[in-house]
DNA sequence: TATTTATTGATAGTATTACTATTTTTTTTT
DNA sequence: AAAAAAAAATAGTAATACTATCAATAAATA
């Protein structure tokens, strides 16, 4: 026995909902572990196909292209976040602490219990961290988000920031603050990983907790109510 | 009359130092107009040799790759910055002073005179944040690192992190705040620019100047020194 | 000034990528 | 069992990311 929850996605980020069919939930499965594995610059829709022993024009009628794919995983992530965010804060009522729930959430949403059996949460979190923001750095961003292919994260930061409010009403730039948060979170994490000298991360296999200390203080101190 | 400067960056990054020939120096200089203009993804070696009438096999003589080609220019603009934070900041006793300085400096640097011909700083500086983390964002990271390619970038942070210690010698975290606000000054402008609803950044036009203000309210509240 | 050397240009070629199109086979639905 | 939908097989194309070779030209030096 389980509960299943679905997760859906934008309609325009895909030509046929791959979660619909074996060969779609396949072409999920496979683009996450080959994505986390080698990086999406080597990711081909090629290579994937081999992968699940199908055709390249396969894929194709499920998804335009490989960015349009990496944005549908993206979405995939932020709607599960989101998710994650609201099952874990639920009946908490002080903001603080749901700030704080929220930072270990995210931090660690890839311990979660998976959701879906053919999405690996982990190594889409992975991919998260380590494409950066390469979902929404492209010439098409403007076009893209007209068509509301960020309004999951848009939602997420937006739910954050409404918390943040709660904390310290007299905050000036809770969006600003909120959609900071998700940045840092993984950019820190990459740093740690990559290039440790960008931040005070020293213990390999605890980057995730160590950055969740590093968010709370931050918190802390930026939303402490004080006398201006 | 006028002075030069002359910035050199790692020499792992060139087969041929592109700023002692004319070829090279064109090559930099419309590299940066067009992958300002249409995105490094977009950008190709031939592309750019039909811009300056040469041929693709020579600029594969200067550079390995259109990544190590984007490695230089921001190393480039990383060492450029580098420059005008210590000139603007010379003579400045109080940290918190310098801070400031910095901050502006560095989302101002567009506008700081030009002190190449043959590089467009404000075109780099949009490269910069248009095109987020792709410097760093690749399998590649690892090995790159180990050979300084980011070692500028390093540099700068550590130098803001002194300047934090001074200001609030009990702040847990100077460098991963000091890789922070590089970081987040980016995306935010960034954000203002094509994602609006993620920051409170509305004035089209004032985007730099409003995420200076943004960043100086974070930087003020995270260091003030409060009684723990 | 002649000569060697370094630099650039011209041209060609290759494997891979990012697709599109068409036709056949298999699976699912009615 | 027939009709419809999905997937596989196959082929083909323009562009990308290179490498290689050789000729032309400019710069450095003897």
């Amino acid at each position: 026995m389980s509960v299943a929850i679905k997760i859906s996605v934008n309609e325009g980020l895909y030509l046929k909902e791959p979660q619909n069919s074996t060969l779609g939930k396949k072409i999920l499965k496979l683009s996450i572990i080959l994505i986390d594995k080698n990086g999406f610059e080597d990711f081909t829709f090629k290579k994937l196909a081999e992968e699940i022993h199908s055709t390249e024009a396969s894929i194709y009628r499920y998804f335009k292209n490989k960015h349009i794919l990496l944005l549908y995983l993206f979405n995939w992530y932020w709607e599960w976040v989101n998710y994650l965010i609201i099952f874990n804060t639920k009946n908490v009522s002080a903001p603080s602490i749901k700030l704080k729930i929220i930072l270990h959430s995210f931090l660690h949403a890839q311990k979660e219990n998976p959701s879906t059996e053919f999405i690996n949460e982990s190594a889409l979190h992975n991919i998260v961290i380590s494409e950066g923001g390469k979902a929404y750095h492209t010439k098409m961003v403007d076009d893209e988000n007209s068509k509301g292919f960020f309004s999951s994260y848009i939602s997420l930061v937006n739910y954050v920031s409404k918390i943040i409010k709660e904390i310290n009403p007299t905050f000036k730039y809770p969006n600003a603050l909120a959609s900071n948060l998700f940045e840092m979170s993984n950019n820190q994490v990459y740093f740690a990983r990559h290039i440790p000298s960008l931040n005070e991360i020293s213990k390999k296999g605890e980057d995730v907790s160590e950055v969740e200390k590093i968010l709370n203080y931050f918190t802390e101190i930026l939303l402490e109510k004080r006398q201006k």
